[in-house]
DNA sequence: GTTTTTTGCCTAGGGTGACTAGGCTACTAC
DNA sequence: GTAGTAGCCTAGTCACCCTAGGCAAAAAAC
């Protein structure tokens, strides 16, 4: 019998396609195993368990999403390089809605602390550099900004915007320019 | 047999209770069926199947928001009705995060248009009238407002915040009073 | 107050998925 | 070539979702 040369991290791949085809939820160990052609059980060689898999996936996708704002970022600061960043996030989550969701899962402290997650808040606070703004305002202002972008690329995925007819992308680009302007003008306490 | 006298309403009541506690993802029909001493299958006859009773919850959760949010924002104004509402939602989600959790599924349009949610868009729009902002600018601060609130509220709470020592209710209070300063002073196009 | 209907729960059983134990086989190292 | 190990297998357990069909309790009709 040949063998299917299938690997942690061939598997995480896979399954993270396939989230971005069939949504997160759906991505069962027996489903990654059909594609391999394999029998579920045989996965269990390589992955702990399903959890294991989906932490792998949510892993890769913060590696995905911090080299892709990193590049984004290149040569940029002030406005530019809070939109080139906004945008890059909002992209890696319109192309890739599986492993965005894959993403949102909380992760143990020690892995989270290893993850491309700490990537994300030190290109955050790159950012912030443009604006002059000293701790605790940082922490707060990265903190703010963290949770506009992935409020809204939230709620835009999960339909919130529908009811209302104007455009995300029109929303989205004044929101941006609401975000650049509060954190030039971060209100004293 | 002594009838267990269940009922959606019930039903529904339960799951969120059972939500609340051992989170929204463990809230399986078998699970709910044994809190009520009754067989799984026996729950067929009041909930269509497991997503319907996922659905009630999201609806329920919806309306119960919107009360809390409207109760809170019974005569206040500007930014004191500002920070009600966010106060509100905040505290609802800390509360009862499995309810909070069944609140994100994505509803199918009709029944969206039908649910709470539109009570919220309400007030939320209530609030900024304080703020004397035109369309579309509403609009984009309608989302900018339920992004920052929605975002904040999600990574506190699934540990987004936990590597800076800062405490989340300091920058919450900092990220409303942002929030207030860039409604004031909206940036014009 | 009996009959009829409906309602609420049951048992039985099929399908899918997560996972374990134990076996066989293809590569790898010596 | 032989030993070991890595990769995949079958078989089987358990939980959950859901359907079909039966029976008894409650409610409605007479």
């Amino acid at each position: 019998m040949a063998r299917a040369g299938v690997t942690a991290e061939r598997l995480t791949l896979a399954a993270a396609e396939l989230a971005d085809e069939i949504g997160m939820e759906n991505v069962t160990v027996a489903a990654l195993a059909r594609q391999f052609g394999v029998k579920d059980a045989s996965l269990y060689f390589h992955i702990r368990n399903a959890h294991d898999l989906r932490v792998r996936v949510a892993l890769l996708a913060l590696t995905e999403l911090a080299d892709r704002v990193a590049s984004a970022l290149a040569g940029r600061a002030g406005k530019d390089a809070l939109v080139a960043f906004a945008n890059a996030y909002r992209g890696y989550a319109k192309e890739h809605p599986g492993r965005y969701a894959a993403m949102q899962i909380d992760l143990d402290p020690e892995t989270a602390a290893a993850s491309a997650g700490v990537r994300h808040a030190e290109m955050t606070r790159a950012i912030l550099r443009g604006y002059r703004l000293a701790e605790p305002d940082q922490t707060d202002a990265v903190r703010m900004m963290h949770s506009t972008f992935h409020g809204f690329v939230s709620l835009e995925r999960t339909g919130g915007f529908r009811h209302t007819p104007r455009a995300a992308d029109d929303s989205w680009a004044r929101t941006l320019d609401a975000l650049d302007a509060v954190l030039a003008n971060w209100p004293p306490r």
